[in-house]
DNA sequence: ACCTGAACACCGTTCAAGT
DNA sequence: ACCTGAACACCGTTCAAGT
């Protein structure tokens, strides 16, 4: 007869969040996770298959977490909104977020943030064609930034950074966020 | 009394990332490495401290490895250089690359590719205040999109990537290329 | 169906010892 | 100065067994 689990999937994905959290991606072990856990390691592989399997889901677990903007809100709202929040994501995981850039991004966390920035893209009025160029240069920049701040390779402060991250951000998207910014602002004065 | 030394930093380093780029950073082990050079595993932490400064230390091997364009070229051509030689370094080397994102800019390694992309930004009229913003991000996002392409993450096709790259180097460097594209062609043009 | 226990071939690192 | 051997506390994973 089956008895009732003990551990599932989402409890074993949140056990490595919390022990790569705290003590770092090295102390991540199988059987460091079962202990967490309460079981023995054996005890994880019917949940997560093996210890490759659990960092990508890992990976999707964070990406799963990156919260989406309000669609009613204006576009340059939005992607800000996007930028920051993978930025929050990326220092409150500094050392899983890396692992993002050595996956493909066809998992359904990396298209649930993708199809957020098209749609915001094709809200700047982006031309059709180039929609997915600006989303794979947008996106790889701010994956190497978030991930470079998380990891500590800047030494400028806080302040310097946001506004290199505004300034390179905004010229990636060609002047089109400035001239937004005027619309949106065109809009609210009547 | 000293007998001659069998191995040192540079032997321990050269087997690491020949190990690393044939079966992977996961491979890397101090008994692996050691095997590989013939000697006990305890003999390495002589020449390299222990595990986190051996992968400290091949990061900047990888880093002094990337060659440096002729500074008598045009300031565009030394800038395209160095873009593609990040590139290169990081598919001959996909696993040990993505650790640069994980280690603060301050090693001399990193210092010499710098001030290379200074030099150019310089030759570029980029003002003094706006050098080292420009270096920080443009480095940032070559070390995103190279990381990505070694890494997998990007599903398009080469060609396309090349475009792609172009596109948005152009973009963070605000018009600059285009425009001194056009003036070295009217130099040569006399 | 779900978990355990024992086992195997690995790890990084310390310490005392050899030359 | 440089390397070794033995030892300790770890790894990931398989396999057969228990409920």
């Amino acid at each position: 007869m089956s008895r009732p689990p003990r551990i599932d999937r989402a409890a074993v994905l949140t056990a490595t969040l919390e022990l790569a959290d705290e003590k770092g991606l090295a102390a991540v072990s199988m059987r460091a996770v079962a202990d967490r856990l309460g079981v023995t390691p054996m005890a994880l592989y019917r949940h997560v298959g093996d210890k490759q399997q659990l960092l990508d889901g890992l990976v999707e677990w964070v990406l799963r977490e990156v919260p989406l903007p309000d669609p009613a809100l204006p576009w340059p709202e939005r992607l800000e909104a996007m930028a920051q929040a993978m930025r929050t994501t990326a220092r409150r995981h500094p050392d899983v977020f890396p692992l993002l850039l050595r996956r493909p991004a066809v998992t359904p966390g990396a298209a649930r943030v993708r199809e957020a920035v098209y749609a915001a893209l094709r809200g700047a009025g982006v031309p059709e064609p180039d929609v997915a160029r600006t989303e794979r240069m947008l996106s790889t920049f701010v994956l190497g930034f978030a991930a470079s701040e998380a990891g500590g390779r800047f030494t400028v402060d806080a302040a310097q950074l946001d506004a290199d991250f505004s300034w390179a951000a905004g010229r990636l998207l060609g002047g089109l966020v400035d001239g937004a910014d005027r619309a949106v602002e065109a809009e609210r004065a009547g």
